[in-house]
DNA sequence: GTCTATACGCAGATAGAC
DNA sequence: GTCTATCTGCGTATAGAC
């Protein structure tokens, strides 16, 4: 169940980003400290600085590189024109891509208040550019007719929550495949959706 | 906007859970200091001591305030029995219960895992029994055939992270009043559970 | 119940040798 | 790039006077 050996040696910076996110994942980024990373990282504290300006680099360093992770693979998705098929690309995307990656969805959800106000807004664009992708698709379905929705904005953050909200129960080798909870789950979505 | 002049000085037990509360929900339980507490309580560190045991209770003792708060009033509720009209009515009083209370809210969900294990499970007992509150109106209406729900875990889930999620975006005098927000999302989780 | 004073450790971050 | 050593301040919590 140890899994240092899969990070691998010799590349400090690179352990030094996979053992922060997991540790601002697990304990929270105020309660983990630089020392707490150097020892798991198997180096001394100062070390770490040849890497990160500061903590707080690090942080949005992780943030930053998940949301544009995030909005490389959805434009990568090349979702369909048509609104419910482009919706349910979305959906089976989002809950795909969120399940694989669990920690950095925690960290980005929970962690932006211990963001810079400078930071925070630079995130805050990223994530309204990909809720915005959501709500277009739901406004194309309104405007074509085949979705009857009675506020576009207010179903995109109604979807987003639902499906983000996965990655605080599921876990690989739980009671359901993941194939399986995106069935039921684009079936909800489409239900929410459509009269 | 400053509210300081809503707390009843001289009541410092009181003082001092409102102003832990603000703060944590704003900041984070580990990114506030008792110091910075009792700065705003207006009294010296020490005297802190004479309300709580220590920063680990404060911290418990708020969120399962919260809890029993939460139980205490679904239980108050008395939802009606026909499955659909029970869900339209924990709908209701979720969403109002929520939006009430912001901070209480974000402190529950997001400050988890600054509880000792002793403290976690105690709460997570509790978040369970209110889970089940939803998901047993789900499987009645299953049963009885007025909800088309392929699984009732993940519908109360899903219903619960949708509903839950409003807190981080509904603020009063924003877009739409709350009784609006009602509206729009009973009628999204009426959707969910029929065809 | 609150005050002042303090114990004690750990926080983030840096300096300079190797 | 990493080490050892260190700076400086702040963290939680307590003691004892009033």
């Amino acid at each position: 169940m140890d899994d240092e050996s899969q990070i691998p040696p010799g590349d400090t910076a690179l352990r030094l980003r996979k053992t922060a996110l997991e540790l601002f994942a697990r304990h929270g980024y105020a309660a983990v400290s630089m020392r707490q990373i150097a020892g798991e990282v198997g180096v001394q504290v100062g070390a770490l600085y040849n890497h990160i300006s500061d903590k707080q680099a690090l942080l949005y360093r992780l943030m930053a590189e998940h949301m544009v992770e995030l909005l490389q693979a959805v434009a990568a998705a090349d979702l369909p024109k048509e609104p419910l098929a482009a919706l349910e690309g979305f959906t089976r995307f989002h809950i795909r891509h969120h399940a694989a990656r669990p920690e950095a969805v925690f960290i980005s959800y929970m962690e932006l208040r211990n963001l810079s106000p400078e930071n925070f807004a630079l995130l805050e664009e990223q994530r309204q550019a990909y809720e915005a992708r959501l709500r277009q698709i739901l406004e194309r379905g309104q405007a074509e007719g085949v979705m009857q929705i009675a506020d576009a904005r207010i179903a995109t953050r109604a979807v987003i929550a639902m499906l983000t909200g996965i990655t605080t129960w599921f876990r690989d080798g739980g009671g359901q495949s993941l194939a399986e909870v995106e069935e039921i789950y684009w079936e909800m979505v489409r239900r929410l959706v459509t009269r």
